[in-house]
DNA sequence: GGACAGGTGCGGT
DNA sequence: ACCGCACCTGTC
């Protein structure tokens, strides 16, 4: 396997590890060389640095340039968001090399449903278990299953992968999609998507935000997990129940929600953990 | 070895 | 609408 260069990119808004881990994407991982590996749907790419820049070698350049959301301007949201509170602007100044990435809707859908009360090791070893046993053939191992082989397989496929209760779901909603257009979320607002997402088995809020902002993109939704109650309570409690906070920081944050959100959650769970000066 | 994971569905108020 | 609870399973 011989990828060539497609392109090069400035680091300082564009950080390999900060956009790989901070919980938007399962299918990477590290190679010997200490690239970074990166599968999405049927493509493949390996970044790494060089000098001030960041590689990216694929043989769908086109593809990558917008899974990595590059015709954005990063430092313009930075700047913009740093200005909301000193708080936000050193989430922002912390995580300013995080990406949102546009990534495959199917994919997406599938992938969170794993997600689940589930963590970040156990759904990587699922989402790969499932590539291998639905998964076309590429050159660069197995594709992401498409709509058709997810509905096709049984019930028991799942189980056996390691889904646990989510295998239900994963059978239930690969079926339902065989008779939905996905191009319909095209012609609607996030709220209209959102309900329509939650119709869905095994899609809930959390769930749900996080298809509209990664595999929609959809700028003005705010996913809440558990770090991001954390967040909630240690820095913005207001008392809103737990099922309010979402819209809380929507109206907060507007349409940089999505992209606050991941300032905030990738400030809480990397280097809020190093007991730093926090500012309130 | 028990608690915990980037929640959701379901049944009972 | 709004709780409270059970839930697969790999990992610490």
């Amino acid at each position: 396997m011989n990828l060539p260069i497609a392109f090069k990119y400035p680091k300082e808004y564009f950080n390999i590890q900060d956009t790989l881990e901070c919980g938007q994407i399962f299918r990477y991982k590290v190679l010997p060389s200490g690239a970074y590996a990166v599968f999405s749907q049927d493509k493949y790419a390996e970044l790494y640095y060089d000098g001030d820049d960041v590689v990216v070698k694929t043989d769908d350049g086109k593809y990558f340039w917008h899974f990595f959301d590059l015709d954005e301007d990063y430092a313009a949201k930075v700047k913009r968001i740093s200005a909301i509170s000193p708080l936000m602007k050193q989430a922002a100044e912390f995580g300013k090399g995080v990406r949102i990435l546009n990534q495959d809707l199917t994919e997406m859908i599938f992938s969170f449903i794993i997600s689940a009360n589930n963590n970040i090791k156990r759904i990587q070893l699922i989402i790969e278990r499932l590539c291998n046993a639905l998964g076309e053939d590429t050159p660069y191992g197995k594709a992401f299953p498409s709509i058709n082989a997810m509905a096709n397989a049984s019930v028991e496929l799942f189980t056996l992968i390691g889904a646990g209760y989510r295998d239900r779901y994963l059978y239930e909603t690969a079926n339902a999609l065989l008779y939905f257009d996905l191009s319909a979320f095209d012609l609607m607002d996030s709220g209209q998507a959102r309900k329509q997402l939650l119709a869905f088995k095994g899609i809930g809020p959390k769930v749900a935000d996080c298809i509209m902002l990664f595999g929609l993109k959809r700028g003005d939704v705010f996913p809440v997990d558990t770090w991001i109650k954390k967040v909630y309570h240690n820095y913005f409690e207001q008392g809103h129940k737990d099922a309010d906070i979402s819209r809380f920081f929507c109206d907060l944050f507007g349409s940089d929600a999505g992209l606050c959100q991941q300032y905030l959650f990738y400030f809480e769970r990397k280097y809020r953990q190093s007991e730093v000066n926090i500012v309130k």
